[in-house]
DNA sequence: CGTTAATATATAGGAGTCCTATATATTTTC
DNA sequence: GAAAATATATAGGACTCCTATATATTAACG
């Protein structure tokens, strides 16, 4: 009968119970990419680059997205590219840079990894409609945190964008609406990574982070 | 101005944000290891033995908690055992087995890395107090499920323990009574990995979910 | 009781991740 | 225009991670 040591803090159990299933997100990948001889690394970066074709991606914005070293992005660059699933252009102004885009081969291969059933999904679903909302907002505000404190590249957030305006609708159920499609949506639509996201100017963003925050 | 593609639905969302606070965690990982020469994957596994220093795991365990397959399991065992952090003796019923456990070593290694500051405790510490209390619920909740469904080997979480007596004291701020210390505790104190966890058997177990859950 | 099936782990082989350190080519800066 | 900063690539090495298969034991069963 040992007594524990040190009982630990709820920041270190909700990194435990994060990590848990993170593992689980992570065998999805495998399973998802196995179909197409992706892994989930590669996966990722697909990902990423859809919905960025018109510009691309850098490499070292990649390697920031990722949370890897630039030479490891670059790696992970070259396997995607000998297997075609994307491509590098020159930079058009800066000649050292490169602009990564994803092939239409790239595309399809995306496509073929069913995004639907997984594991995660399953734990997700055991959560009644009031959790998953939470849950969606509390890593919002997490996400948005590691954002302002240059943790993690910008996310193409709902509520980074200069499009949103947070409870501009009395309606309970729709009381956001989104400026660049001029259509109300709820909380449980808010985007994680939306492609058409454009960045606020720190004054606006953080004044409809408030709204938002304050509801 | 193109439309966006098929709506995700928010369990996609919710992926999304769990795999970018999923990636800090990783960087987190990367930052505590290398003082010690070690990587992510074999931190995790020490973690995994520490507090199991009497039965040790074996291989199959390992690979089942990491999520990975069991030849890749023994590959991280093989090359934390050249570090001299693990060792691995040999079953003592079964011959085939093999039982993992980690060395002096190894239990100093794990403690030279301080796992107190980083990028998600950061995140986790932009949340209010309500907010953590019920993002740890919810992911309590989610492993539960998996745990359940036989995704994911047993996780010594306070909701399945024998020990666990859910809102057993009026007090709000400590309904929860643990039967092992015999001590009244909250919902923030709740764990998901206690060394002194004993499944209960499944006709308790339910019972003792419901009863949290009904709270 | 002995053959067959199941289990626990290890090996083999190979692609790819991931790091640090450093080289190369271009901007940028003063 | 030289020095500092930046974007990417290379080199070298440890390790992760997979599938397929081999080995040793234990369990199952006719």
């Amino acid at each position: 009968m040992e007594t524990p040591k040190t009982p630990l803090s709820i920041d270190t159990r909700i990194r435990e119970g994060l990590s848990r299933v993170g593992m689980v997100l992570r065998v999805d990948e495998w399973n998802r990419a196995k179909a197409t001889g992706l892994n989930p690394t590669q996966l990722s970066i697909l990902t990423l680059l859809e919905g960025r074709e018109k510009d691309g991606l850098g490499v070292k914005e990649i390697a920031a997205h990722l949370g890897v070293s630039q030479p490891t992005a670059t790696d992970s660059i070259n396997a995607l590219e000998r297997k075609g699933f994307l491509a590098k252009r020159q930079g058009a102004a800066d000649k050292r840079a490169v602009s990564v885009v994803l092939t239409a081969d790239g595309a399809s291969a995306l496509n073929a990894t069913d995004t639907g059933e997984g594991l995660a999904a399953q734990a997700i679903g055991a959560l009644d409609h009031g959790e998953q909302e939470d849950l969606l907002v509390t890593l919002i505000k997490m996400i948005r945190r590691l954002q302002e404190a240059d943790a993690i590249p910008v996310q193409r957030m709902c509520v980074t964008c200069r499009y949103f305006a947070p409870f501009a609708h009395a309606d309970a159920a729709r009381p956001h609406h989104c400026k660049f499609v001029d259509a109300a949506f709820g909380q449980r639509e808010l985007r994680i990574d939306c492609r058409d996201h454009v960045e606020a100017d720190p004054a606006s963003r953080a004044a409809t982070w408030d709204a938002f925050q304050t509801g």
